[in-house]
DNA sequence: GCGATATGACTACATCTGTAGTCTGAACGC
DNA sequence: GCGTTCAGACTACAGATGTAGTCATATCGC
């Protein structure tokens, strides 16, 4: 949640360290969620032309993410190999319950009325959600 | 809306200026959302025990606030009274989407999913979402 | 083998956020 | 009226984040 905020006391993914992944780091770990393991350019080609960055802006955001623990590095020759140490959706997850925390006190009712009001839910989303309705009754 | 990180773009309702409200803030613009208008010191003793923050603090926070335009100033004596200027239902509706749309592409069967498999819906969260499925496909 | 180069390491700086201290003066209370 | 006090205004500083520049060097390619 955006709310961007500092010295927040979750995890990446609830796993080691006490660090955010920011916007701007999260940018870079969907590029390696998708694939990887990767080079430094790599991952630059795939996200600096949409975001406008530089290669230095990613090299940051890597070098930064690793020191929070949330990539690993693999040496290959005189560069990096760069692979996630989190799972997309455990991060996905942490990040969901935490909105959900904080801006409806644990309960995902109201986020719900909120998605619908919003005409947020097209009719694929309610048959599937009616169909996880249907899993979770079991 | 977690993912910390300074400047972005979003308003903090879609009202006007583009600042986000950091986690800090929020917590004082929840104080209010509850109940306004109140002077500075009446929502620090609504949160300063459990935030564990001082004065200060919070009086930093009330003018940061004002600062972005979501809290309006009345005089009262010698101190302001500090009422909201956007209403918490948009603020949290724009924090949903927005963790929506960067999470899962825009998509809430997927946080449903996510919600479903860390059991954050209780029976009455299903209750209700079914109340609400069925008032939408009306 | 050697010059070129890519890339990590390191640095820079502005802004935001978290937390709080200091000071002044208008309102307050006696 | 006058001393006191409270609260806004202003400041401080550390850490996080966004964005990028510079440099040294090991690898690369010829």
């Amino acid at each position: 949640m955006t709310a961007r905020g500092g010295t927040s006391d979750s995890a990446p993914s609830g796993e080691s360290g006490a660090e955010r992944i920011s916007d701007a780091e999260y940018a870079v770990m969907e590029v390696l969620w998708k694939r990887s393991p990767q080079t430094a350019a790599e991952v630059c080609e795939r996200v600096c032309a949409t975001r406008d960055w530089s290669m230095p802006t990613v090299k940051t955001l890597l070098a930064r993410l690793v020191q929070k623990g949330a990539l690993a590095t693999q040496p290959d020759g005189r560069r990096f190999l760069y692979s996630p140490l989190i799972e997309r959706r455990a991060y996905v997850g942490t990040e969901s319950k935490r909105m959900v925390d904080r801006l409806f006190g644990g309960r995902a009712a109201p986020l719900f009325a909120h998605l619908a009001e919003n005409e947020a839910l097209t009719d694929e989303d309610i048959a599937e959600i009616e169909r996880l309705l249907r899993e979770l009754k079991k």
